[in-house]
DNA sequence: ATCGTCATATGAA
DNA sequence: TTCATATGACGAT
């Protein structure tokens, strides 16, 4: 289901971490990518950019950004473009962003709260497919022994951010 | 304590 | 179609 994002305008954002890139597309933010990381599709293609990205998703996504390596909760996000995820993929991703700051759930509550309370493993998936990290908080997912599980991002990336929340683990 | 097995969604080979 | 995952519960060693 993995199709590339048609549209996909580059910005970096500036912060006190790091600069950050993200993508949008005419529908809203697309994706995001710490400080450090590779940009995937960035140096190969050109990034066909047919439209501008409204200064206002600009703002909200600068702000965004800062508040949340602040540990701070975010009033407003920018608008998002999901569409890359499948249904059970964006369900994950919703739920996700109920997580409030300094909480954490784990990979089975998670798949419970969804309605599919087997469905454990694949929640793990969704997560580490999840496009947009930090804002979509997806390093307040544990594992259910209380440890630490995966991030995509990287997990020097995601104990900082558990750090910024005071969250344990472990 | 460790190991095998099963359940699930999904992309890659 | 088969395999590996950012898991987890359970039963058998």
């Amino acid at each position: 289901m993995k199709r590339t994002i048609p549209n996909l305008a580059c910005h970096t954002f500036t912060t006190c971490d790091g600069v950050f890139e993200a993508g949008f597309t005419p529908a809203g933010l697309a994706s995001l990518q710490f400080p450090g990381t590779v940009s995937e599709a960035g140096d190969g293609e050109a990034p066909d950019i047919s439209f501008v990205v409204p200064k206002e998703w600009l703002k909200l996504t600068d702000e965004a950004l800062n508040r949340a390596l602040c540990g701070m909760h975010l009033k407003r996000r920018p608008e998002m473009d999901l569409t890359c995820g499948t249904r059970f993929q964006r369900r994950v991703w919703e739920e996700l962003m109920k997580i409030p700051v300094g909480h954490t759930v784990s990979y089975g509550q998670l798949a419970w709260r969804i309605g599919h309370p087997a469905a454990v493993r694949a929640v793990g998936r969704a997560c580490g497919a999840n496009p947009i990290p930090l804002l979509i908080p997806c390093h307040r997912v544990l594992a259910a022994n209380g440890r630490i599980g995966g991030f995509s991002g990287g997990m020097d990336w995601k104990r900082r951010l558990l750090e910024i929340e005071h969250i344990e683990y472990f």
